[in-house]
DNA sequence: AATTTTGGTTTATATTTTAAACCGGTTTAA
DNA sequence: TTAAACCGGTTTAAAATATAAACCAAAATT
């Protein structure tokens, strides 16, 4: 019956607002660049990019510079370990979820 | 096509790993006490204290305090909004993760 | 050739999270 | 008895995180 809700069973990395939008932006394409997901998940730039240098660090992505027309673009895209995480993220939520919605015995 | 994973649509109130696990944990039955929850959500006693006054503050639970054999006993109740809250900040996440298995498709 | 815009990054501040320290009371051990 | 340890939490001070303003180099516009 007990540690039904531990909280270490959801991935700190992804749990972020933005990060969380960042991930599933990053899911539906092959690649996406800075400005698409700026727009997609509504933040600002220096959010967006101190973010998805978090998720560089660990492996959930990685980003390329390029020049298109003299002007920088920076590829996102994610990796198979941060399509892992990612589904293993939304298992961990749903299966709370699951959990949450059989219950309702009181235990008082 | 744009603004899809706008990270504002998620509850910043119940999105904090403990907050999740507690409203998880009070989904499934009618009351909870202190100690049960703090063993269901795995955390330290300081910590849940913090997020039960937060989620509390928000109206998404209510706390009762008794004394049971000159012990204080306290009871943790999820309230509607709670309730509602939580199946739509789940909701959000569902859309989320069904947006992300559509995608696929390129964008460069 | 100065100004503005573009595509970001850095960084200082604000917010949130964390757990250690605390607290009033109760039980246990001496 | 009494003092040491325990119980059920709360407070708070420090650490971690998130935020957006300020910044930057290069390109475009005036």
């Amino acid at each position: 019956m007990t540690k039904n809700f531990d909280h270490h069973k959801i991935d700190e990395i992804i749990h972020s607002r933005i990060r969380l939008s960042i991930m599933a932006a990053l899911a539906t394409v092959d690649v996406m660049d800075f400005l698409t997901l700026l727009d997609e998940v509504n933040t600002t730039k220096g959010n967006l990019s101190v973010h998805l240098s978090k998720l560089e660090e660990n492996g959930y992505i990685v980003t390329e510079k390029k020049f298109v027309k003299k002007k920088t673009l920076t590829l996102c895209k994610i990796t198979p370990e941060g399509i892992t995480a990612f589904h293993e993220y939304l298992n961990m939520v749903e299966e709370f979820a699951r959990k949450a919605a059989t219950g309702k015995d009181s235990n008082q």
